[in-house]
DNA sequence: AAGGCCATGTAAGTAGTTACATGATTGA
DNA sequence: TCAATCATGTAACTACTTACATGGCCTT
């Protein structure tokens, strides 16, 4: 079935991390360190990847002839800078049309709401508020990268794509901020007091 | 560092799983393949989990003796109920008021946007569209549950709960159908259509 | 006794996380 | 020359997925 060194073809499959990173490095060929650190303040926001992931899925796209290293024998400590290959790009184009399900929600603070309304709400409170806190503070970020990115008028149509991108995530933290203050609000309610110790 | 059968204590940690699998126990003593179908059909719409993943906590939660099974000796083919113990219980209420950061997004279809920003929209229209409709029914079957479980007024404090944590579902699917619908109007906008393919 | 379904499980592989190791470069 | 930081990597583990195997029970 064609493994090993010098394969080629479709390994990457649907999986998204190896297509987050063709996309990083085609809007800027980077190093290992330069895609971890784009990754934590944008691609990231909506598929985040350790420094670890990066490096392993970098070698598994040069070893498939997707992407290819500048200039430089392969050596630890020493910056190595990887652009993309024509074939890399035709597979990205792919990704782009390839269909896939949306997957179920999979949220533990939804599941902890499920438990409490079977064990008791005890110290779900004080979790809820960091939660809140940390929406706030995503939106936050959003907005300001909105305003940095997006405040000018008559965009390009790529502009428009990553505006989008941007207010997917500007409306999700939203709703949660507005889902946890409504939550928060019938938990220090007068008479949701009543039931805040079943069992 | 106490591994092996007959150990106890927390090796359940911050996992979900098996404090969704708590959870529906104590709703309901059940067997594996029951609990699957409940996941189906009700927590699974926030944490999925196939039967596989369901026997292998089953019998971890057993070894950890947080669950017992009711009269029966083990063996394959027979059916087997389980019901939690009181370090189950225990254990599920420390998680309830357990701290965890919300986990940040992770979702495919934004990074397909982001790729389409650089290598062109080809193809990406149908899958929008193909998403919109999971996420209309998806919303249609949580009505539906809202409409049956919490159509009457006057609940208690779990049955709240629960409620939230639907209204949750609802508001995140209502959300998705909002965003898609104007994406889509993007795509589709008669000067969307000059950005159609950059590169 | 054959086929279908209920029920439990095994095996192998994928994706992501956590902890740690090591080399190169820079500035005090 | 020492410490900090930049940069790349290994190892081990956890969680989830996919495909398949097996036993028991019921119906015809």
């Amino acid at each position: 079935m064609c493994v090993g060194a010098g394969f080629r073809g479709r390994y990457v499959g649907t999986m998204s991390l190896p297509h987050a990173i063709l996309t990083a490095l085609l809007e800027k060929p980077s190093s290992g360190l330069e895609l971890t650190r784009r990754f934590d303040r944008s691609i990231g926001f909506f598929w985040s990847a350790t420094h670890q992931q990066i490096y392993r899925e970098l070698g598994k796209l040069e070893q498939a002839d997707l992407i290819h290293a500048l200039a430089q024998s392969p050596s630890r400590g020493r910056k190595r800078e990887y652009e993309v290959l024509p074939a890399g790009r035709a597979e990205l184009t792919a990704w782009v049309g390839a269909g896939q399900d949306p997957k179920p929600i999979r949220d533990a603070l939804l599941l902890r709401l499920r438990a409490a309304a079977v064990v008791g709400r005890d110290g779900l409170e004080p979790e809820l508020e960091r939660h809140l806190l940390a929406h706030r503070r995503q939106l936050a970020e959003y907005l300001t990268i909105e305003e940095r990115d997006f405040g000018a008028a008559d965009l390009g149509g790529e502009d428009r794509l990553r505006h989008l991108v941007l207010r997917a995530g500007i409306g999700l933290e939203t709703f949660w901020i507005e889902w946890l203050t409504e939550s928060l609000a019938e938990f220090r309610g007068p008479d949701a007091a009543a039931g805040a110790h079943p069992g």
